[in-house]
DNA sequence: CGGCCCCGCGTTTTT
DNA sequence: CGCGGGGCCG
């Protein structure tokens, strides 16, 4: 445990002072790259410092990632043992956990299982189809959409009927009949035992309303175990979110919020920055703090970010500057074509390699639409340049994948009818259309779920032939069978056991085409997946046992103790998680494509950010509301504030969009910078100053000024070409298992769990110096065991001496 | 039951 | 232009 000289040691003054102010509403004000997430967790290990009982503390993020690299931060500095008797997590998961304690006041089943945006789209037309309504008109997502925000203002589908200007809205909209939609899909959510994202915000709201049997309320008994709250991302909140933080904090308001209202680029998702702004007229006793010291960008990046986000009304004053040198310059970067600014960029990238001696990993490009994403690959393709993108489309969205993970729902919960409709003729067993559509109609009429309907006895008297029900007999069977067997079995092997029995396994080994061996490789590294999981449950186990003093050799702990990681544990890992698509190995040294919200959070020494056009970014072109022209505005803040060293902002006065190619004049956000930080300002301003067309005005100027910088030979202009050789870049670095978003800042004030690549157990020996990653640099004492369960005594530095299963611990050799 | 073709559509996306 | 979904045909 690190004494309270340590925790505060590598904090400037002001970040200091937010960390020791503990008791009372915080608010406090982060810019990009002061150094948030170091100061919330030296706040909580303060706090720890300080006595505080760490169940009593709750931590909320938005990402998984977020919650688990604060934990890891926090047992580096405050030992693992108080670090996970935190409470904390995402607010999802967090919350899931109360709603499961309490589902039967809120009429859920215990093991509800949670929809993800795909899933929910689907119930909604099927929703959309009973109601005979045209999907045309009715489009799922938009429903989907209209009914996500409706329920982050905790409007709940009774609500949303009676509300006026809902109703007058939709039926402006020709909708009239979302509100419909919206009450089937929740009764046949509630009656599936299932919950969406939002429902989990929703339904928590409710269950702090309600109170339990002995007449107590609810939120008494949750605010209750509480006595700090710490709330990462703030300004990423949306009303749903904002108001349980209120109720929970009600009693001691000791809530402490941490966030960046410049970086507020979720609203068209519910976030609500207000709920930043308006901190104060909650908690008038508030205290703030501002961190502007941002120690990631040079002082050119930072003032030119600055003066372009002081074009916003609508956000807390503030002024940051950098604590590094003033740098290179901002170079823009004119083309005509996106073939010709991803040629530009990819040429940029070369001569910075050669001159400045970075790497692959130090470059990222930021977009604003994935589609852009397609010349940039092909330009980087063509000149052999090594990348990774930042896919939406996660690995769990693969078909095979989705199809799996409906086995494994269905099993847990079988009432889940969208897992039932995916499942139920998967593969091919003779249960085709017309016998789901008699399964359909038992279920609506008997209000039951389709698996209900399906195990039924009168069956048949709907006209189902003989023969398929027997196979749906089979089929049920098969999947009782299973959910019986969750108390004894645990993920991994209900999972091999159901891709055998299923028959889907086989299906997918017996496709021997291109296709089919991938779809099977994918099911394979699904299991990886689940043994991964179930690994890294019992590793944290047997390390927090230790680290507990429970005992202190791993070899004390046979695997049939370690406490059954079930396959409902499994899944909410997953349903709450988005895909971690990208390997390790794969983001190894690359240069990351990614959309410019995926790139929230993280940072590179070079940053290109291409496609600074208008209608594109900002986008929407005319039908754009002052607010959300303000949300681009931050958005483009974010971009240029990810850059470390140099940044690069490139437009093409021309680009294929749809089929189509569209003339586009130079985003109005490279002229809202401050012209004294852009080493090539003219090539903006010279040209559709009022709508003139950047061709028309370079006729007019004779076309000497603004010319490509590879047309011709001339490279004056080139994209953060050679500029001086400055400070070697820190390169970005990843965090092992990591999903797309997880990226760390090189100089983190205390050794942390890092880009792990962990060496082969067998080739440690006694005597090796090694580090591990969690408990950071030791030596190794002795290594014993037989080899299928070696353990190794080591001595850590940090914490003493403790013995670890190599099997589960990821130890690497120092050199 | 599966494959092929045609049509429509086309920001951003933690959970 | 490139994709996914739905419908139709073999």
């Amino acid at each position: 445990m690190m004494n309270e000289t340590v925790i505060l040691n590598d904090l400037d003054p002001r970040q200091k002072e937010a960390v020791v102010h503990t008791d009372g509403p915080s608010l406090i004000v982060a810019g990009a790259g002061s150094g948030k997430t170091r100061v919330l967790t030296s706040r909580i290990a303060w706090l720890l410092c300080k006595g505080t009982d760490p169940s009593r503390i709750l931590a909320l993020t938005f990402t998984r990632k977020a919650a688990g690299e604060m934990k890891d931060r926090i047992a580096a500095m405050a030992g693992v043992s108080l670090a996970r008797k935190l409470c904390m997590g995402t607010f999802h998961s967090v919350f899931v956990r109360f709603l499961r304690q309490y589902h039967e006041l809120l009429g859920y089943p215990k093991d509800f299982t949670i929809y993800d945006t795909g899933d929910s789209t689907s119930a909604i037309k099927h929703c959309v189809q009973e109601l005979k309504l045209d999907e045309k008109v009715y489009k799922p997502k938009e429903v989907l959409s209209r009914i996500s925000m409706a329920k982050n203002n905790l409007c709940t589908s009774e609500a949303y009927a009676a509300n006026t200007a809902a109703i007058t809205n939709d039926r402006q909209a020709r909708k009239p009949e979302i509100h419909r939609i919206y009450a089937k899909y929740q009764q046949v959510m509630l009656a599936n035992g299932v919950m969406d994202f939002d429902d989990i915000l929703l339904n928590m709201n409710k269950l702090l309303t309600l109170k339990d049997a002995s007449g107590e309320p609810v939120v008494n008994q949750i605010a209750g175990l509480f006595d700090y709250v710490l709330v990462d991302e703030y300004q990423d909140t949306n009303l749903s979110q904002y108001l349980i933080l209120r109720k929970l904090c009600q009693f001691h308001r000791n809530i402490c919020v941490v966030g960046d209202d410049s970086q507020s680029i979720y609203a068209f998702r519910g976030a609500k920055i207000e709920n930043m702004l308006n901190f104060k007229k909650d908690y008038p006793e508030m205290k703030l703090f501002a961190l502007e010291c941002n120690y990631r960008s040079t002082e050119n990046i930072v003032a030119a970010a600055n003066t372009l986000i002081a074009k916003n009304a609508a956000r807390i004053p503030k002024t940051c500057f950098s604590s590094r040198e003033a740098g290179e310059k901002i170079v823009l970067e004119k083309t005509y074509s996106e073939m010709e600014e991803a040629s530009a960029i990819a040429s940029a990238i070369i001569r910075r390699i050669r001159e400045n001696g970075a790497s692959y990993q130090d470059f990222g490009i930021l977009y604003r639409t994935n589609a852009q994403s397609r010349a940039i690959e092909e330009a980087l393709r063509k000149r052999n340049l090594p990348y990774f993108i930042f896919s939406g489309n996660s690995f769990y969205e693969r078909a095979e994948i989705k199809d799996m993970m409906a086995y494994l729902k269905l099993i847990v919960n079988p009432r889940d009818d969208e897992a039932f409709r995916r499942v139920i003729n998967k593969p091919a067993r003779g249960i085709g259309d017309t016998s789901l559509a008699v399964i359909a109609t038992v279920a609506s009429a008997e209000g039951k779920s389709f698996f209900e309907a399906a195990c039924s006895p009168g069956l048949e008297e709907y006209g189902i032939k003989s023969g398929a029900l027997g196979r749906i007999r089979e089929f049920t069977a098969m999947i009782l069978a299973h959910n019986a067997l969750q108390g004894d079995k645990d993920a991994y092997s209900l999972t091999l056991s159901i891709a055998e029995k299923s028959g889907l396994y086989r299906f997918f080994k017996e496709d021997t085409t291109i296709e089919g061996q991938s779809r099977l490789a994918n099911i394979d590294e699904l299991f990886n997946s689940v043994k991964g999981y179930i690994d890294e449950r019992n590793n944290s186990y047997i390390e927090d046992m230790i680290a507990d003093g429970q005992i202190n050799d791993g070899s004390a702990v046979p695997a049939e103790s370690l406490p059954q990681v079930s396959l409902s544990d499994y899944l909410e890992s997953t349903s709450l998680l988005s895909a971690t698509d990208v390997a390790d190995d794969e983001t190894a040294n690359r240069i990351a494509l990614m959309t410019v919200h995926s790139a929230k959070g993280l940072e590179f020494p070079y940053v290109f950010v291409a496609g600074m056009e208008e209608n594109l970014f900002p986008s929407g072109g005319m039908m754009i509301t002052p607010q959300e022209l303000e949300e681009e505005r931050r958005l483009f803040y974010v971009a240029m504030t990810r850059a470390k060293q140099a940044l690069c902002l490139s437009f093409a006065t021309a680009r294929m969009r749809n089929g189509k190619r569209e003339a586009n004049s130079p985003s109005r956000f490279l002229k809202e910078i401050d012209s004294k930080y852009i080493a090539n300002p003219y090539v903006v301003q010279d040209i559709a100053d009022d709508g003139d067309s950047g061709l028309v005005s370079r006729l007019l100027r004779g076309g000497s000024s603004g010319r490509p910088s590879f047309q011709g030979g001339s490279r004056s202009s080139a994209p953060m070409g050679a500029g001086r050789p400055s400070v070697q870049p820190q390169r970005p670095q990843y965090v092992a298992g990591s999903g797309p978003r997880t990226l760390r800042k090189t100089n983190a004030p205390t050794p942390v769990k890092e880009d792990f690549v962990p060496d082969s157990p067998l080739d440690l020996r006694a005597g090796m110096r090694i580090e591990h990653n969690r408990f950071g640099l030791g030596n190794i004492i002795s290594i014993t065991g037989d080899p299928s369960a070696l353990k190794a005594t080591i001595r850590f530095d940090a914490s003493g001496e403790k013995v670890l299963f190599l099997q589960y611990a990821k130890i690497r050799i120092v050199h």
